[in-house]
DNA sequence: TGGTACTCAGTTGTGCGCAATAGAATTGCG
DNA sequence: CGCAATTCTATTGCGCACAACTGAGTACCA
């Protein structure tokens, strides 16, 4: 006979160790993006630029790839385009859309940040299928509320 | 033969696989509580010292609990004490020390607050089985980034 | 063509999370 | 006792995340 009372009880449990968890690879990536000056989720950014070779992506675009919204995609790259890692240019078909491209030396960045993966592979848990099954878990849990709970 | 270079490459995606679904549990919370006005991380003191039979906590204790540091702790308290929710005190035995107690009306509060729980229970994927490896695998990978990873 | 609905990026306001720092209280040690 | 080191909370400053809203631009359609 299950235990529902128990069983209903793991969920709280479960929420909380996801945000314990996300916090603690923040605080790392903090920590391993510290010499670049880069967040988390502006390291994110730069990634989805690099991985599209030289294309640049819109804003809506990243929104998409990164699910974040305007409010906090706009002025995080308008910081990263302070500081000349990245161009920002209205698109002349619609003059809504900004579309967002790396520069030459948000290009070198982007090279230079391979060495954060590999810092990365270092800290984290070395057991790869236990991480496999941890993904897949962590998307099915994804796209189970991305499909039922929220807007 | 395993395949070293998207073993490594798997760490990327898990760490974002974790950011991707705290925020939609942030969001989930965040539809859930708005009727009590209050965020995620003010829900988990409240629970904190709900659990705690009356008895208060101190703003360390709530810290280590909750592994949050007072410059999160502190402004979120003096909300909810604002609001009569919560009351401060600082301890005679050690003045440095402050302690925070449910009101009776944050005992109210706490109360109705199971209802938050049953509504989270049918928003969350109902496989238990999966709910429970999953929140196994969270831990172990929590406990592991505790002891080598951050300070 | 005129107007209405929609899309897209940006702004504002609130709260969280954390590093760095400050300052008061306590402890411990000579 | 006197003083240095430590502990505990609070403050400041910065960036992220999101809701709510704005305003410009576009699409659609009668």
């Amino acid at each position: 006979m299950p235990d529902v009372g128990a069983s209903k009880a793991l969920d709280p449990l479960l929420c909380f160790a996801v945000y314990s968890l996300e916090r603690r690879i923040g605080r790392l990536y903090a920590d391993l993006l510290a010499p670049w000056r880069l967040s988390y989720t502006q390291y994110l950014v730069v990634e989805m630029l690099g991985a599209n070779h030289g294309e640049p992506l819109t804003v809506g675009e990243l929104g998409r790839l990164l699910d974040l919204d305007s409010g906090t995609l706009s002025p995080l790259v308008k910081r990263l385009e302070a500081r000349g890692v990245v161009r920002r240019e209205r698109s002349r078909d619609d003059e809504r859309v900004v579309t967002v491209a790396l520069t030459a030396a948000g290009d070198d960045l982007h090279g230079e940040l391979g060495e954060v993966q590999r810092c990365l592979a270092e800290r984290l848990p070395p057991d790869r299928a236990a991480a496999g099954d941890l993904l897949a878990r962590l998307r099915e849990a994804n796209d189970y509320l991305a499909l039922h709970a929220d807007a």
